[in-house]
RNA sequence: GGAGCUAUCGCCAAGUUGGUAAGGCAGCAGAUUGCAAAUCUGCCAUUCACCAGUUCGAGUCUGGUUAGCUCCUCCA
């Protein structure tokens, strides 16, 4: 397999520190308000990143964290009156039903902030002890980035750039501009703090994640884990920071290799919160099946920026679709095995750094192929085991097309109009019956209306929601 | 200001180490159909933002130009 490392900017061979084992650690969300397509696309990025290491023989264990400590959640507590575990509980259950709704499988581990703080408290003790972390006067405990030769290593990053140094207010007793808190002291009147031993407070955003990978990774003399994954707007400073912390404390490298997934765009611009341009999942949800939506996030390589539209998500879904109507033709069968061949041009094309688009397209010519064959010879049982076996495996790999085909094509439907389609549908066989044309092309023409296109085939009058 | 990414058919989108442009949607023609839909077949970029260079040969390498986006501040 060859993945792109973002550290070393290019196409690697992956080789992991353990034979055929492989340690992924995802950056998961903030956990104050819902999930929008941005996060969605993260998740579904390393899901499949997941699956592809699993097709492939290896033994993943992977983690994804929830930050459940963070000023946006303490603003939270505050303008609803709400305690900080109700929020955060909440916002979790939300994110996983969501991601569980696009199909992403549950990470092995998924720790939590508040749950991991004893580490936290080792890994920073571990830094003051060798004095490259550093208390100020209110109690606020920095990283000092002096103290690290390899500081920017990870981003590319030369330091004291001082532009960028002018832009962020930092505090007078910092040592360098770019140096991080690791523990911000407990302020009165804030009730979300947790006692350590330096002092009373709650950690900064990045030792959670070097704390936490720590905890339930093992790694080896150079590495702790092999994939560290997140959004590109992680890279920096919240991964150089992490890598920062990890080795000092540790004294080797946190991940082998780093991967980071581009962004969802709105009209060309990042999706953002602060540009209030966000999509929320949940809205996309309400109108679009959650595998529609797997598939068209899907279907952009994971590096590309995706941009995000309604129309090219129609689009998208015609192409499922077509995969659907072949699997209603063979349906119901039991599954053989998948064609070789075709199970080797999606492993292959996953296998270089998840080019989707090539695993699409080789989908695309198993399905046409495969109807080519029907069209001569419909009951061809062996092929149609081994085409339901390739949906399979298509399912197992890239998390579409398991679903009962029938079915598919009805989400959305409810049981009154199920009933009344289908009682339209015997009519117009009868109007044909007695060669009615124009009766039968009346009720083809009130199913349209209601968003039903009907198709004629030696089967019998099959139907499907557009 | 600093760092970086991207630019391929009307739309979406691939393109390993340079060797003569995948796939999908839309469109056109045909088979099939009572007519449709679905399915299948054929057609659909001498050309890859622009300019120059290296080369027998460049979408792919080098330099420059233009445009868009991202990071440098919370962010997937």
């Amino acid at each position: 397999m060859y993945i792109y490392d973002s550290v070393q900017k290019k196409k690697l061979p992956f080789e992991p520190i353990e034979e055929n084992r492989v340690s992924l650690y995802v950056c998961g969300p903030t956990v104050y308000d819902d999930a929008h397509l941005g996060h969605a696309r993260a998740s579904l990025t390393f899901d499949l990143l997941s699956r592809t290491l699993k097709a492939h023989g290896y033994e993943v264990t992977m983690a994804k964290n929830f930050t459940d400590i963070d000023d946006k959640i303490i603003k939270k507590v505050k303008t609803t009156g709400k305690s900080m575990e109700e929020i955060t509980s909440y916002y979790i259950e939300r994110y996983l039903a969501e991601m569980e709704a696009l199909g992403i499988q549950r990470a092995d581990i998924e720790p939590k902030a508040t749950e991991s703080l004893d580490a936290i408290e080792t890994m920073i003790q571990e830094l003051l002890d060798k004095e490259i972390a550093y208390m100020i006067s209110t109690g606020d405990i920095y990283f000092d980035t002096s103290k690290d030769t390899k500081y920017g290593t990870i981003s590319n990053r030369i330091a004291n750039d001082e532009e960028s140094i002018n832009r962020v207010e930092h505090n007078i007793e910092k040592r360098n501009p770019k140096d991080f808190a690791l523990w911000k002291a407990c302020k009165k009147e804030d009730n979300n703090c947790f006692d350590t031993a330096f002092c009373r407070g709650r950690p900064g955003w990045h030792i959670e994640c070097s704390a936490m990978i720590e905890k339930y990774f093992q790694g080896n003399a150079d590495y702790t884990i092999d994939i560290h994954g997140g959004g590109a707007d992680l890279l920096f400073p919240h991964h150089e920071n992490e890598a920062a912390q990890s080795r000092c404390a540790t004294g080797h490298e946190l991940a082998k290799y780093w991967m980071h997934n581009g962004f969802v765009q709105i009209d060309g611009e990042k999706m953002s919160k602060s540009l209030g341009n966000s999509f929320f999942l949940k809205d996309a949800l309400k109108h679009y099946d959650g595998e529609v939506l797997r598939y068209y996030l899907n279907s952009v390589h994971y590096r590309n920026n995706f941009n995000f539209s309604e129309e090219d998500l129609r689009q998208s879904k015609k192409r499922l679709d077509k995969l659907y109507r072949l699997k209603k033709r063979i349906w119901p069968q039991k599954a053989s095995l998948p064609n070789r061949l075709f199970k080797q041009s999606l492993l292959d094309a996953m296998a270089d750094d998840l080019n989707i688009s090539k695993a699409l397209a080789a989908i695309d010519e198993m399905v046409a192929h495969t109807n080519e064959l029907l069209d001569t010879n419909p009951k061809d049982k062996g092929l149609k085991k081994e085409t339901l076996a390739n949906i399979l495996f298509i399912e197992e790999l890239l998390g579409f097309g398991g679903k009962d085909p029938f079915f598919y094509f009805q989400i959305g439907i409810d049981h009154t109009l199920k009933t009344k389609i289908e009682i339209l549908i015997k009519e117009r066989i009868e109007a044909k019956e007695n060669k009615d044309f124009a009766r039968s092309d009346a009720i083809r023409n009130e199913l349209t209306a209601l968003g039903i296109h009907i198709m004629d085939t030696p089967d019998g009058t099959l139907w499907e929601k557009v």
